[in-house]
DNA sequence: CATGAATGAGAGTTCATTCAT
DNA sequence: GATGAATGAACTCTCATTCAT
């Protein structure tokens, strides 16, 4: 959607427009974020932005629709398909964690995406990124039911849904302000952040996931 | 925190301002939403909001304080002690939701102050909404497993984060635009959300959260 | 058009305001004309002015409104009634010339208002004015017609739209460089307009307005 | 005014620049025509615009002054020097109709032009267009007061400006919105221009202005 | 205490013009 | 000479907050 002006520049212009857009989209919020203070920081002119994209609008949707892709990519493009579904799921979460604390600003703009006054950007943006994953995970999920390492009697699609949210809470607890206090406050601790133990929210997690998925032990096999 | 002058106004103005206000922060967000416009539609003076509260920020606070805590009695506020942590779990997600569809401006407000921007909010409203919520599910969790109906293995805290979790994505799912798409995706449905089977996604939701939950079966009973 | 705002302040500010707005429009034309500029100029702030009109549009349709209502007022409010066409049109003729002395913005705004790039206006403006005096004139000279002093085979519209169309060049001859440098041109005169003899114009415009007018002599009275 | 290097453009690409800066001048107006878009439409770029012209301004002078000078060869120039006042006053009246029919956007230019806010063009363009028309009427009204056929009473220069006065007037009732506008009240049309009969409209001007500069019929002649 | 007019710091967007390639 | 990206001043309109009545 940009237009074909800021595609011709210079790879390395590109990426500083975009970095520095999507930091202080992912800060302020869309509203808050002012495209002057984009172009100063990003050593270009007001009118130039402008030259690149139509509109804010415009900006961010781009913005957003890169920032999303990239997570899926970092997340995803690590995985080796011929992993089981608790290899894949132990591998997302993990590496999704590390992403939100390496990039937090990604995860941000997914927040600030489904923030109330966003709506203008569902369409453009949601059903994309949501599906990639969604068809990811429920495939996953029936191919681990054919081969009899997932409890048949689930609900694939559901299950997905349900994985997912779960990701994404993680995610945002590690990024988020609200989620951060909102998981101190679950897991009772008084201190901030830096006393949090994410290697062991992930184990168990994880682990919770996967006692959901796993077919009950076999009763007879003694 | 609004001033004294607005305690001393009659409940329905009260009332009547905080609907409104609430209406308004949930459609628009903060950023967008003009006071002016509140007072206008609450039939009171623009300056009068200025005599009723601190400020902007001053009238949001309060709006999403009292809004939380409705939610949290419209939903907790029918449970009966007494009953088992099953129970209480089914009744909260479907009380939770019938709620999320009569006052999805409730709903709305919690995604709004969970918002990127809203940071500044997160301590006066985030902690003691949690609170509330997370002591409860935990007790429930504990008291579950003395009384032998929850798996002894799992962290109470963890699983406690885990059913909110879940409990939040499912209410967003409801009344967010974005995260509607996101559902209708993730169920493979090409239409809106009027092809949506609440009752349906309820049984298997909580189904899911019941079966996390269950020992496993006695392997003596035969 | 203007807010009920605007209607409520001391007659004098909105004279003022309207005054300067009437100015800037007429010397610079609507589209160089700053909003800021006439608030500065008018003693308010940048805001009020939107506090007093929906948009710079609607400011120049009311400032228009009113000039346009005003110069027919100064012009036409004079006249009596009972006066022949030809002591009318004498003093139309006179009396606009006069006014477009005095106050030559009010017919800088009717230039401007015929401009490429304003016929969003037309329809709210051109109609209103156009339409009493093009009656006023028709009538006039039907009734002279009837009263045998004006000749019976002549197109009473066309004949009205004639004169009329005098009258605004005449007018706009006298405030608009372009017409200025136009009459100068036609009238042979090296100089500027200082050097124009404007009651010499008037005498021999009317007078041949009347000659195209008046019956023929009749020819039997030798 | 053009740089040098635009005279040295082939005559289809000069003709093409200055036919869409044409278009656009008289449909927008000076202040809002954008000179990129007259690159754009024209197949320039936009720095080349600044390599054949000094500014806008010079644009605009250079499109305005040829076309004014097409307009008037269009209209002048098929007069042959032999036909009588009457004849060429119905010619000009008749092919400037015509003529604004077909480039409706020659008359706007000569509407913006002469407008508000352009007073700085009126030096270099206004003068030259109206003395030949000035001299060319003038001219025809004297020889025909030397012929006879002109009455000898009326003033060649007032009569002059009389004549193009009313010319100008009807071609913007043709071609500009409140002119239009106008036209249709003056002669109680409810409808719009095309239930326009613009062939009698010019009979009954032509007419009118005929009967103004003949002399009347001799009185002797029985 | 209620009112609503006044304020002015922005914020998004446009566009004439320059200039490096 | 041709190109089109870069620039930043200018302009319209918004809105939180103040304050006189």
């Amino acid at each position: 959607m940009p237009k074909s002006t800021f595609n011709n520049l210079p790879l390395e212009k590109r990426e500083r427009i975009l970095r520095v857009a999507a930091e202080l989209f992912a800060q302020t919020g869309y509203t808050k974020t002012d495209v002057a203070l984009i172009a100063r920081e990003a050593g270009v002119a007001k009118g130039s932005m402008y030259n690149y994209f139509e509109s804010k609008d415009d900006i961010y949707v781009h913005v957003c629709a890169r920032a999303l892709e990239q997570s899926r990519t970092a997340v995803y493009g690590g995985i080796d398909k011929s992993w089981d579904i608790y290899r894949q799921i132990d591998h997302i979460f993990r590496k999704g964690s590390a992403f939100a604390m390496e990039s937090p600003e990604f995860v941000l703009l997914y927040l600030n995406v489904s923030s109330v006054g966003m709506e203008r950007f569902a369409e453009a943006l949601t059903r994309e990124v949501e599906h990639y994953t969604a068809n990811h995970l429920r495939n996953l999920i029936r191919k681990g039911m054919e081969a009899g390492i997932v409890r048949p009697d689930i609900n694939a699609s559901m299950t997905a849904f349900f994985i997912n949210s779960m990701y994404i809470v993680l995610l945002l607890s590690f990024v988020s302000r609200h989620f951060q206090i909102r998981l101190l406050e679950y897991l009772e601790i008084e201190g901030d952040m830096e006393e949090l133990d994410r290697e062991a929210i992930l184990d168990q997690l994880v682990g919770m996931i996967e006692s959901m998925l796993k077919p009950a032990a076999p009763l007879n096999d003694n």
